[in-house]
DNA sequence: TCACAGTGACTTTTT
DNA sequence: GTCACTGTGA
């Protein structure tokens, strides 16, 4: 270590790589920062040093995540080295680019209170300026221009057509585009794309923001796309110093547009960049990085990078050969068992799978066997009906433009506003320019009898809600000092101050959602009211104020992350998660199953797509801090269909050695009733030069056979049509021995 | 406006 | 196998 006793406690702790990527300065610096080596403690080590030892004030620096919990500790740990970091912009991006678009909304005729479309908003909307398309057809659309903005294309953009979308994408996307700004709100596209175009159009934002900020840092690079590349570009003059953190093994967001070639490429655009490789790997065990480390090396498009445990050895990763999903949650329980017995606890462990119908035979089965388990990412609170009701009212008070509140408001519940009134209103607040709310008002009298009367309930929930806000209040000030902050959410308010909570419940009991959604409840034994409730309950924290309005809104369209207070109630407990959801997390024990041809990877993905999902195998092996178990299903239930499969051949790449067969070589068996594992048997009938016959190839000799003791027997098949295919025997039955 | 049945579709999803 | 969309009929 060099000089260590000169250096502050929160620098001489850090590894000789860690602390040159914090001590560098005076050209563009990209950290390739393998799994598990550091890399958030050296981008808020950096912060803080900056701040601290380079008198650097903190408002001129900008830290960027994708998600709200890593922009969070970031914030955090910054602060615990260096308190005056609170100051500096510690946001996601698209948090940042809400920031920025409300800060200077002005500038590119936008309302400060717009409101942010999620996915399913945008579908509506598309629904709407195309009434003849079926809902597919519209999700499809939503789906490209979504991708189309990620690639920071226009509906004019030559290159809109590699999307490979629908032959009137064009029209559909600046159709969509009109009717978007006509509601005066935007959509996560738009949080990127508008202020990296604001900064190239308009002379004087940019340079206000540029003197602004000075130091750029972005985290998770590998999963930017093109418009967050094109916003960077933007944000960064030429004084500024620019610092990126990433992975490209860990690029597992192509198809939502992240784009591997942004880190792969960043030396080039930012000429004379400094690379420094963090590859001292603190969480697993070198067993477990060998095996990542030779999967990922089967994918060409990388920068390359090999990660060293400072955890020596290890257990060796363990395959286990199954029959199908029952014997699959009987080996994770078996595990498990084994696991507590050892001392263990629950929350220890993961169970990895690719889609998340897989985690359904373990949810099924866990309880039975006592099982705790905590599902993660599939409670999607915020798609949920009675929730995203009662946010449209919220919505169109803050906004009463968005159609698509309006819509899904009008009548819910049924106040006898049919299709025909809807259109109409919405009609003559187009022609008129004017907004909804004021169509209503002046067409009141207008409407015929029962939507009248419907009419005019609705516009008294909407004007008694509204007028909640516009009580005269001192609090302004103090919503408006919350909303400059870093993006937190706020503390709370006043004492004395009214929660926004009170908003909420008038809305719920006074529109009739209460009633409506009770009755549900009864019917369908559902939690809507609860669910409600709890929403009620996230309001609290907010003033009853346009400006607490808006913070609330933003924040739970920034953050589906969000928890309710009924999760999270058993608190050991084994993990049911996705790969893709495990970025970022790491467990003592890993078990990702499900690794079969067809299953993971796809049959249908090569290329690009199949190196991704390799680096998404990558992923989920480097979670692990300790002992990793693999599973394959010789059947797998799809779709209500039961498959034949061949195991991934993500694990036939794998160099034998690196991984042991469970069960194999002398260990204790497990049985599952009177069946046994297919892993116990090691046979040696298979040899170079047999002739063999397979249901879907044909003909073929064995060209190469391995055979150690601990990864059992794996043949290599040169099939008459040139097919070259490897196969575990024992496994599969689709290949059979040829008598001579 | 609602209830029903037939049809088809079905990865991953930070924001 | 499950869910949600879609069209029909009351």
């Amino acid at each position: 270590m060099t000089g260590s006793q000169i250096l502050p406690p929160y620098l001489s702790s850090l590894n000789p790589e860690q602390l040159r990527a914090v001590l560098h300065e005076g050209s563009p610096l990209l950290i390739l920062a393998g799994a598990g080596t550091g890399k958030t403690r050296v981008i808020t080590t950096k912060i803080a040093y900056l701040v601290r030892e380079k008198g650097v004030s903190p408002e001129s620096i900008l830290a960027v995540t994708f998600t709200n919990k890593a922009a969070k500790e970031m914030r955090e740990r910054a602060m615990a080295i260096e308190p005056q970091c609170s100051r500096a912009t510690i946001r996601t991006f698209h948090s940042f680019g809400a920031w920025f678009l409300r800060r200077n909304a002005s500038a590119i005729a936008l309302d400060s209170n717009f409101v942010i479309y999620d996915d399913d908003d945008s579908t509506q909307l598309i629904r709407t300026v195309l009434p003849q398309a079926s809902k597919q057809e519209c999700e499809r659309y939503a789906t490209l221009i979504s991708r189309a903005k990620d690639y920071n294309l226009e509906p004019d953009s030559p290159s809109l057509d590699r999307l490979g979308g629908e032959s009137d994408l064009r029209r559909v996307y600046a159709l969509y585009e009109e009717r978007l700004r006509t509601t005066g709100n935007v959509d996560f596209g738009d949080l990127i794309r508008l202020p990296a175009r604001l900064l190239e159009t308009d002379e004087a934002v940019a340079q206000r923001t540029h003197q602004r900020f000075r130091v750029i840092l972005v985290d998770e690079y590998q999963d930017s796309n093109v418009a967050q590349f094109f916003l960077l570009q933007k944000l960064a003059a030429p004084g500024s110093y620019v610092c990126v953190v990433g992975d490209d093994d860990q690029s597992i967001y192509r198809f939502r547009g992240a784009e591997v070639k942004n880190i792969l490429s960043f030396s080039n655009s930012f000429p004379g960049t400094t690379i420094i490789r963090l590859e001292r790997n603190y969480r697993s065990s070198q067993s477990i990085l060998d095996i990542a480390g030779n999967v990922v090396s089967h994918n060409k498009n990388r920068l390359g990078k090999t990660l060293h445990a400072t955890k020596p050895g290890g257990a060796k990763p363990q395959l286990a050969l199954l029959d199908d999903q029952d014997q699959e949650v009987e080996f994770c329980s078996h595990i498990i068992r084994g696991h507590l017995k050892s001392g263990g606890n629950l929350s220890d462990i993961a169970i990895l799978y690719r889609t998340n119908a897989q985690s359904l035979a373990f949810e099924k089965e866990f309880p039975r066997r006592k099982i705790g388990y905590r599902l993660v990412g599939a409670l999607r609170f915020y798609e949920r009906e009675e929730v995203k009701d009662l946010l449209a009212y919220l919505a169109f008070l803050l906004n009463p433009r968005d159609e698509i509140a309006f819509r899904r408001i009008v009548n819910k519940p049924t106040r006898g506003i049919g299709e025909s009134s809807v259109d109409s209103l919405l009609d003559l607040a187009l022609q008129k320019g004017c907004s909804i709310m004021d169509s209503c008002l002046e067409n009141r009298d207008a409407m015929k009898g029962k939507a009248k009367a419907g009419l005019k309930e609705f516009l008294d929930i909407i004007q008694a809600a509204s007028s909640l806000l516009e009580l005269p209040s001192s609090d302004i000030a103090a919503a408006e000092e919350t909303r400059r902050g870093t993006g937190a959410a706020p503390k709370g308010h006043d004492k004395g101050t009214q929660s926004l909570s009170i908003l909420l419940e008038n809305i719920i009991e006074k529109s009739g959602l209460a009633e409506f959604h009770k009755n549900k409840d009864e019917i369908a034994g559902t939690q809507k009211l609860n669910n409600m409730e709890e929403l009620v309950n996230a309001a609290s924290i907010y003033p009853l104020v346009k400006e607490g309005l808006a913070e609330f809104l933003e924040t739970i369209d920034l953050d589906r992350s969000l928890q309710t207070s009924a999760e999270d109630i058993s608190p050991d407990a084994v993990t049911l998660i996705t790969m893709h959801n495990t970025k970022g997390l790491e467990f003592p024990v890993v078990i990702i199953t499900g690794l079969e041809q067809g299953l993971f990877p796809r049959d249908d993905e090569s290329g690009e797509e199949l190196e991704e999902q390799r680096r998404l195998f990558y992923v989920a092996l480097t979670r692990a801090k300790d002992r990793i178990y693999l599973t394959a299903c010789r059947w797998r239930r799809i779709h209500g269909r039961l498959f034949e499969t061949l195991p991934s051949r993500f694990l036939t790449e794998i160099d034998a050695g690196l991984y042991e067969f469970w069960g194999a070589g002398g260990r204790e068996g497990y049985r599952t009733g009177n069946r046994t594992g297919y892993a116990g048997a090691v046979s040696s009938e298979w040899k170079t030069g047999m002739a063999v016959y397979h249901d879907e190839y044909g003909q073929g000799v064995i060209i190469k056979t391995s055979m150690t003791e601990s990864s059992g027997p794996l043949v290599i098949v040169q099939f008459e049509t040139g097919k070259v295919a490897q196969f575990f025997p024992k496994y599969t039955r689709k290949l059979e021995r040829i008598k001579e």
